[in-house]
Formats: C-alpha cells, sequence, structure tokens
DNA sequence: CCCGTGCTGTCAGCAATCTGTCAGCCAGGG
DNA sequence: CCCTGGCTGACAGATTGCTGACAGCACGGG
C-alpha cells in the first residue's frame, strides 16, 4: 500500500509517517501545496492524507484539481477542529473521510485501514480468497486456516492482490505499489517474490495471465487464465 | 500501562500519580478541562482518572467529545460524594466506572486495574500465557509457578504483551506504551529489554516477527513467527 | 553528604534474515 | 521449431535484530 502525506507541519508529519510506516504503508511525505498537487496527480496511490492548512496552495483547491484529473485515490483529509464548513466543503470536494486535528494516531490508521479496503470494495479486514486469508489488522495470512509466515515485502504483494482480487496487476503496478518512486529496481524483483509467495503458499493459489500479470486464483478475471 | 490522570487539586492529583506509578503505571498528569481534552484525543492511553470538577471545560462535556471521537479508553471518573446525577450522567456518557471522593488509593488501584483488564477482553488480574503467568496486582512475573524478579520497565513490557497477546507489537508501539510522549529513546531501547527479559525467562517466550514485531509465544499470532 | 547498587539507555560489533540481481531454464504461442 | 516472457536457484549486498560492555542516573544506607 502507498500512501502520501500531505502535511506542512514537521512533527506532525514525522508521527504520520511512522505510524503508516509501521501499519504496513509505503508512505511518502511532501510538505507544500504545489508538490502536493503534482505528486497526487502524477502518481498512483492508496491512501492521500490531506491537511488543509498548507502554504502556497490551498488543500481543498488542491483535493478538486486532482478529482478534475481523474484521480480516484481516497482521501483523508485532516481538517483544523470544529470547523464545520471546512467538512462539509471537503466532502463536496471529494474527499472520502475527515479527521479533525488534534487526533489519535489509532485513530488514522484505523481509518486509513478502512478508507483502503472501501476502495477496493470490501469492508472486512479478514479478506477471503479462495483457501487464502489475509488478515490486514493482524498482517498475517493462513492457508486453510494454517497460518504461513511471511516477510514483510511478500505481506505488502498478497494483500495488495488480496485488495485487488477482481483484477489482475501488472508487475509495473505491483512495482510502483510496492517500492513508490524508488524505480531503482527490475521488474524482475517482482517475479522473485511471486517465487517465494508461491513456494510458501502452494501451487493455485497466485495465477499468471502471461503479458498481462498476477491475480489470485478462485477471483474473478479467470477468462484469460 | 500508560495512564491520564485529570485533576486540578494539587494534592490528590501528586498522591493518584504516586499511586498509580507505584502500580506500575507510566502517569501523565493534566490539570484543566481544555488541556485535557487535547491529550487525551491526541493520545492512546490504557486508563484515564477523570474528575469532574474542572476548571475551563466540564469534565462530562470532555469525556463526551472524548468518546464521540472515538476514543475507547477506559476511564474512572471521580464524583463527589452524594452526587448521584453525576454518576448517572457519567455512566451515560461513557465513563467505565466512578469513584465517589473521598476514597481510599486501594480502592482506585483496584478498579484502575481492573478496568485496564476488561478493556483488554479479560477479566482476571492473573494472565496466563502458555508457561508464563503475570500478576497484574502483585505485580509479579512467574514460570511454570516459579516466580522471577523483574526491574518496573521490564515487567511493564510483559504484562502489556499479556495484555495484548493476540496481536504483534511493532517496537514503536512499545515505545509509545512504555515512555509516553518522551521519544528521546532510541528504538534500540526496546530491544535491550526483550533482550533482558529473554534472559530472565528463557528461550520460547518471547517471539519476534522480524519487519513486524514482538509477541508471546503460545498465543495466536504464530503466523509470522 | 558520599558511596554503592541496581536500573536503563546507548553504542558497536555480530549474526541472521531479507531481497535484488543474474544467468540459465522452461513453457506457450505463433 | 523458434522466440519471448516468465520462472527459479544461487549469490551478495543491505537490513534488521541481538547482545555484551559501558556510562549516567536515581535511590537508599551509612
Amino acid at each position: 500500500m502507498r500512501a502520501l502525506v500531505v502535511e506542512d507541519d514537521a512533527r506532525i508529519a514525522a508521527d504520520l509517517e511512522r505510524a503508516l510506516a509501521a501499519a504496513g504503508f509505503l508512505v511518502e511525505h511532501v510538505a507544500d501545496g504545489e508538490s502536493a498537487w503534482f505528486r497526487g496527480g502524477t502518481e498512483n496511490y492508496d491512501l492521500i492524507v490531506l491537511d488543509l492548512n498548507l502554504p502556497r496552495l490551498d488543500g481543498l483547491t488542491i483535493l478538486k484539481r486532482w478529482r478534475s484529473e481523474g484521480c480516484e485515490s481516497p482521501v483523508l483529509i485532516l481538517t483544523a477542529r470544529g470547523a464545520w464548513t471546512e467538512r462539509v466543503e471537503g466532502i463536496d470536494a471529494g474527499a472520502d473521510d475527515y479527521l479533525p486535528k488534534p487526533f489519535r494516531m489509532e485513530e488514522l490508521i484505523a481509518r486509513a485501514r478502512a478508507l483502503v479496503r472501501r476502495a477496493g470494495g470490501r469492508g472486512t479486514a479478514l479478506q477471503q480468497v479462495g483457501r487464502l486469508s489475509v488478515d490486514l489488522n493482524r498482517m498475517t495470512v493462513a492457508m486453510d486456516g494454517v497460518p504461513v509466515p511471511l516477510t514483510p515485502l511478500e505481506f505488502r504483494l498478497v494483500s495488495y492482490l488480496a485488495l485487488n482480487r477482481d483484477r489482475t496487476i501488472a508487475p509495473t503496478e505491483l512495482l510502483e505499489h510496492l517500492y513508490g518512486d524508488d524505480d531503482s529496481r527490475e521488474a524482475n524483483a517482482i517475479e522473485a517474490v511471486i517465487t517465494r509467495l508461491r513456494r510458501k503458499l502452494g501451487p493455485g493459489v497466485i495465477g499468471t495471465r502471461r503479458g498481462f500479470g498476477y491475480h489470485l486464483e478462485g477471483a474473478a478475471p479467470e477468462a484469460g487464465a
């Protein structure tokens, strides 16, 4: 899961980064409105945390621009306490949730996770796909109820597949969502992780559509499998 | 265990702090309603002791706001003797227990402990996890019934793990619950305590999920063991 | 008031694990 | 039958966690 944090207060930003990272997100951070607009419009995020008070360019404006540009990432806005109107405007502008400042990190994480799941059209933290189950809160994976130990990277990969079970995911997309802008990696890195995952999960779990990408077996797109 | 004391009477506050600290809590203290609201809404506490008579902002109001913001920490309110209505209102507002003033410290401690345990979904003061048992009242720990002497910090760490046995706890979370806002410590401090604990408890008690965190062996999340 | 003791954080070196790359192999499609 | 894309085992650098040693600090005794 790739997340963008748009926040100018360095301390809050650091806290956000730490908490989201601990929750399994790959976090990127920008501090001013212009970079935010650019990044959000250019890259694909699974979640954007947006502070409304920003230097250079107002948060609401950015959000509207993103939406008009076709950016569909779920956006969680941070509003000033009691700024009622801001919330309404935020929702109008296309925010998916809001959280008044100050807030508890725990709560932000909970909402962030909920947003990501909802964006995938799925509500629960426990994702079931065929014999495979992925617990996004505990960050555990099991086959037929038997726990399978995964490394952080492997876990991020399966959970991404689980949350997007109805599509076939191109390797380039995985690259992007697992590593962010750090494009210093070959596409082959994904293949390596897939191999290791298959070894741990057994056959018949992760399918390949030659030329397109990967998907979880037992979900929709068996079409050309 | 991290506790917040909201109390304006300096003398009572000092007593509370001392007693709770002696009972193994990491105590933070605020004296007026506004700071209380802020702290409680921002930080994660395992227990909040809330006096209802407060300057600047009434205790009940604060409690209601916390609850509406999604704060789920157990709250123990201190009411004036015989203030019947206050108790009812308190429970309505989301308090978990109340104690009429004046009270004996022993009783407060007992109730505080009970609240913390209940919040973890566990009723008993004696936590059993595998060969390990943690007595939250006596603040003692035993392996196979044999007492193991622990330092205060070590005890706080194991009891936190015991009360959250069904999850894997990230080092950052431990940092937060063992030291509060005092973030002047390196993540390595946790590793040091873990090492010392393992030396005392023996192997096979505290497990590591590399990249995720720590957990007690013999509990649920073996997935990454 | 000084000293000793125990507690705890930091540091530095070590060990284990993770992960990206490479090179060769395999399989499917045309 | 060849070619391309994908798979895989081996290797090496990078990360992460572990541990022993040391030092600062608080506390209690004399």
